[in-house]
DNA sequence: GTCTATAAGCAGATAGAC
DNA sequence: GTCTATCTGCTTATAGAC
């Protein structure tokens, strides 16, 4: 535990988690991460196996304690009691997304990203993986939602919450997607509390849209 | 002109198109493309230059008409002299992007997932190109939507010209980020009627959400 | 656990015959 | 324009000394 250096595991996937959301999986080398992260090439072969092991690993170093926080918040909400708004609902997915994103010793912003840039890739390494395991949160936020707005069919929910969380993971992934077409008034993408101070009014009117 | 058998460099840009979308820019070789195009390895450089001219090619061979189309809807939607809702620029957009969906001789759903994962990873390779020349539709729908919303502040048009965008190149990607958590429910994320169908509610509402 | 050295293969790109 | 053959460099992965 000397706070200076890290293990060399823990740096391995330090580096390997900031490169991969930089350059992607495909154009990280094994080599770039070793050397930035100071360690010999074959120490991640030794501690993980192969590279597409270290990339599961980055991955499931975070996942797990941001899933177990978002249900944490779904059960607050739901043991106050009261009827669940879409906007309590939605606060409890941004909350910890916010949590995650200033909080560099779980990730911070980075695997924030790296989760978005994931999900959007759909990556073969872990549609298994994940859609396995955590099964659960995409169940409790369904039926969540579904008591929220009970006005609407199943099938309208899982459509809007497919677009819910679509713009919520891009939104924290912090790519302007119209920086790329030439914008001149930007917004600060990468500012968490500004993302959520407008996303959370978007997602919300969205979600409770009539049909 | 032969209806079988386009010419090489055209059965480059096509399976490219599609192995670029499938796989990624890095993940794809030059012999998996001149493979299953079926021609000769060296006919990539000989017509391109290198690979990464392969995918300038690519994109710029479908960006121009895509933007041109939504532009003239643009034009079409303002010379009608009525005022512009959120919805009818919404719509502007949209319908340029099922016509595309549905039109596989310039691109159909393969292009616009290609746009969408494109800008989702940010690519190096469109950053300038891009922006440098199209501009303009940002700026024509900047404008346009503070016009139609104008009790909104410029900035606060700009968050949510982000989200909208955001989700809409996300929706006709085709990409279900619920599925890789593990849904049940699974939404038919890939036809493109039953898209806009759910998706104009869902952004005009977020859109037009008081702040 | 960490290192050097190297294996084995694939990548993009090109020279030069036809 | 199209082909073969090849160059050069980088990739992941591993064997084996320390």
């Amino acid at each position: 535990m000397e706070a200076n250096k890290p293990d060399t595991a823990t740096r391995i996937l330090d580096v390997a988690e900031r490169l991969f959301v930089e350059h992607g999986f495909e154009a990280t080398s094994l080599r770039m991460i070793t050397q930035q992260a100071e360690v010999n090439l074959a120490a991640v072969n030794y501690h993980f196996g192969s590279k597409d092991a270290l990339f599961e690993s980055v991955f499931m170093r975070r996942i797990g304690p941001f899933v177990a926080a978002c249900l944490a918040e779904l059960d607050a909400a739901e043991q106050s009691g009261e009827a669940l708004s879409a906007e309590a609902l939605v606060r409890s997915f941004v909350r910890p997304c916010l949590a995650l994103s200033k909080d560099p010793a779980r990730g911070g912003a980075l695997f924030v990203r790296l989760m978005s840039r994931t999900l959007v890739e759909n990556h073969r390494l872990l549609r298994e993986a994940l859609s396995q395991q955590y099964s659960v949160f995409v169940q409790r936020y369904t039926a969540a939602f579904q008591r929220a707005l009970p006005q609407f069919a199943a099938e309208d929910i899982a459509w809007r919450m497919h677009f819910a969380f679509t713009v919520m993971f891009n939104a924290f992934a912090g790519n302007d997607v119209l920086k790329i077409f030439g914008r001149s008034q930007v917004v600060n993408a990468r500012d968490p509390e500004l993302i959520v101070k407008h996303l959370i009014p978007f997602v919300v009117a969205g979600l409770s849209a009539p049909i």
